[in-house]
DNA sequence: ATACGGCTTCCCATTATGGTAAGGTCAAGG
DNA sequence: CCTTGACCTTACCATAATGGGAAGCCGTAT
């Protein structure tokens, strides 16, 4: 099997199979006389495992751990199972820090009347605090729009 | 005020606002007889209105555009209102992606018993769909773990 | 033999951010 | 007047994972 075959089988793109060989993700190919990689139905196993994890996204140094364990036959399921409850954390805590900036812009996409006018409370929020105060919902008490603010990188 | 001073007062640090300056996403900052950046208390919000907005998430070319509207007084709101919405497309879109991680990894982590033993469901399925069916809940059926697998990218 | 498609390597670009190094500047204190 | 420490300047490098392209070799089918 040449590398574009091993791409197709596996769903990992030629190109990404050479990377991850250079980073030493996975084992050196062997090759042909003439220099072509080739890989073996393990090979291309190997890379569907990759791109599985990918997929339920690993970073590839988390991949690189997977990757031991898989191989590891004395393994402790409970280490592989650290690994994925981490990724679960990892992903919950960025979901809730998107969920809070949707929350955000949704209360003041809520709050703009979105049409030919000007005033905008999104932008008069954005362009510091709440110094113009127009909002069009006509009648509504100066009370400015509680925004949470949150840095987490 | 300087360069210090305007990071400190705006939230964003020293090395970003020369940044935003080199790839024109603010205006060139003026400059002392000794070569030091000068900045205006207008030009600090401006910093504070991206520091919010990057917050909220929106990419560099969706802050110049909202800059734009910002700057703009004839501006439609219905204008800034769908920049707003995007974002919340685009956020809601990948908390949809990870909540489909998430859910795929706790059902697979539920799976494994988490012990000193090797058998581990999470790897059987990562390691190319179900060949070793080792599940540590004792009795189970044959029945292999629906995991979604998706693209996104 | 010739052409087309696949392979090889090498380099570049992306996004937004941080780090570091070498050198100029400013203010305070001796 | 000189030193010191804090701050500024530019320039370069690095990150994570992926795609794009060029230049050149290889293999197979006509």
């Amino acid at each position: 099997m040449n590398i574009g075959e091993a791409a197709k089988a596996s769903g990992v793109s030629a190109k990404m199979i050479r990377y991850y060989e250079s980073i030493r993700l996975i084992p050196t190919a062997g090759r042909t006389g003439s220099g072509y990689r080739v890989y073996s139905p393990t090979e291309v196993q190997m890379l569907r495992f990759i791109r599985r994890s990918r997929d339920l996204g690993f970073s590839v140094e988390k991949i690189e751990e997977l990757l031991a364990l898989w191989r590891d036959r004395t393994r402790q399921s409970a280490d592989v199972k650290r690994l994925a409850t981490d990724q679960i954390d990892g992903l919950e805590r960025k979901v809730r820090e998107m969920q809070a900036m949707i929350d955000t812009l949704r209360h003041l996409a809520d709050a703009c009347c979105g049409d030919h006018r000007p005033d905008c409370p999104i932008l008069a929020d954005l362009g510091h605090g709440v110094e113009h105060g127009s909002d069009c919902t006509t009648q509504q008490s100066g009370k400015a729009v509680p925004v949470q603010h949150f840095h987490s990188r």
